[in-house]
DNA sequence: ACTTCCGATTGATATTTATCAAGCGGCAAT
DNA sequence: ATTGCCGCTTGATAAATATCAATCGGAAGT
């Protein structure tokens, strides 16, 4: 990796307190690279070569079984995927792809997994990166099994909107087919349920909601912490 | 905890590779307790202050939502669980129940955390097992996502078949109930799953399975290492 | 401005899954 | 042996979700 892209990486809390020397050897088999949409990153089943960081852009995380295919999660900046196959030096099981022109940092898994060794303070970073991670996928489970499709839209409205600032109207990240997917559901059935919401103020324009009656729809999703607070 | 414990937890692979000093330290604060079956040993919201390894017998991790209750996965020997909440010093996600009698050892969380920074090799095996855990729920999901439930059922049946010596007639780990819950239907629908896996040449007596047309039920149930391989 | 394309929507229908209400049957306590 | 309990099963029905087939409508290209 060019010197000159090490500012960008260092900053990013992964490797902001690390050693400057061992921050250096793992840089050094490193890459940054534009892809443009659409481009699979990594397929399920492959070797973990490479940890991936998200610098820009964003990427979805998709599984694939019996000619079936599911959105898995997304991925923004500044966050790893396949940190766990990398650590385990196992194959990835979900396969990736950018969802929009992204920049993505790909650090050697060996040199991830040498570092690891010899830096306690990277080691702390990775163990609370895997931690986060783990937990995210706990409560998408959650989700998934203790409510109905219509719970889980109703909720996941709720968090987009916390992420934009807390006001009533607010954009949807992308694509409805995408959020159905990531949702457990079909595109037609989450036409349904965005009607069916309807009921509780909410109103949908493309990828603009708006939220008329706060209380009445929190009232019915019940957001929970344990579910719906990925800062915890 | 007494010493005469040392050797028990000490085998485990979690502790194998310690620092002797340092597994003493650890061992300093720490209990082995017996629990009968039903105990809740955990409530999810809870601070997590103890890092818990199932020594013997089983544990179930479940959630609750909205008056709703969902089992989320089994424990057993050796494993730890809530450790990644013990890592990140955030409140437990799941709940944790004794299924059986089991003995259960608790090691404080701020111990480990503490541990952790001073001893790599116990930090290369947390790690490792965190990330297992990851990739075990990633299945999970991928699982409940991709299948319909007599596909989940019919994999699951086969997964138990292996873990008890791949012979065509073997038992059922736990009460159907439970199951249920853990494949994510209802005791009503797994029964009834039950009743149209006969078709593949599947019978049921108790907790007792029988597989009369393997390669049948394979064809159906198309097993995948990505999903079914919890050894990966 | 017109066409084309593709995602979103809608309606009709089928499938899957859950719910409700009995029953059945093993097992433990009496 | 009898009783009562509890988990499992079964049947009937309802609700949730998926599928299939059009159709709509905005965005990009001509």
């Amino acid at each position: 990796m060019p010197e000159s892209y090490y500012p960008e990486v260092r900053a990013l809390n992964l490797f902001a307190q690390m050693d400057a020397e061992k921050f250096r050897a793992l840089m050094r088999g490193s890459y940054v690279q534009n892809f443009p949409p659409q481009i699979e990153l990594i397929s399920e089943g492959d070797p973990s070569d490479f940890l991936h960081v998200v610098l820009s852009g964003s990427v979805e995380l998709f599984s694939e079984w019996n000619g079936r295919e599911t959105s898995m999660a997304t991925v923004r900046p500044v966050s790893t995927f396949i940190l766990a196959a990398t650590i385990r030096d196992a194959p990835y099981l979900m396969s990736a792809r950018t969802i929009e022109k992204s920049r993505i940092a790909l650090i050697p898994s060996q040199d991830v997994r040498a570092i690891f060794d010899e830096d306690a303070e990277f080691a702390r970073t990775i163990v609370a990166e895997l931690a986060q991670c783990y937990r995210s996928v706990v409560k998408a489970q959650k989700d998934l099994k203790l409510r109905s499709s219509l719970e889980r839209l109703a909720n996941y409205l709720l968090r987009q909107q916390g992420y934009s600032g807390g006001e009533a109207s607010f954009e949807l990240p992308f694509e409805k087919r995408r959020m159905a997917s990531l949702l457990g559901m079909t595109p037609e059935n989450l036409s349904r349920a965005f009607k069916s919401l309807q009921a509780y103020g909410v109103s949908v324009d493309g990828n603009r909601v708006q939220i008329d009656q706060q209380a009445t729809l929190e009232a019915f999703a019940k957001p929970n912490a344990l579910i719906d607070d990925y800062s915890i």
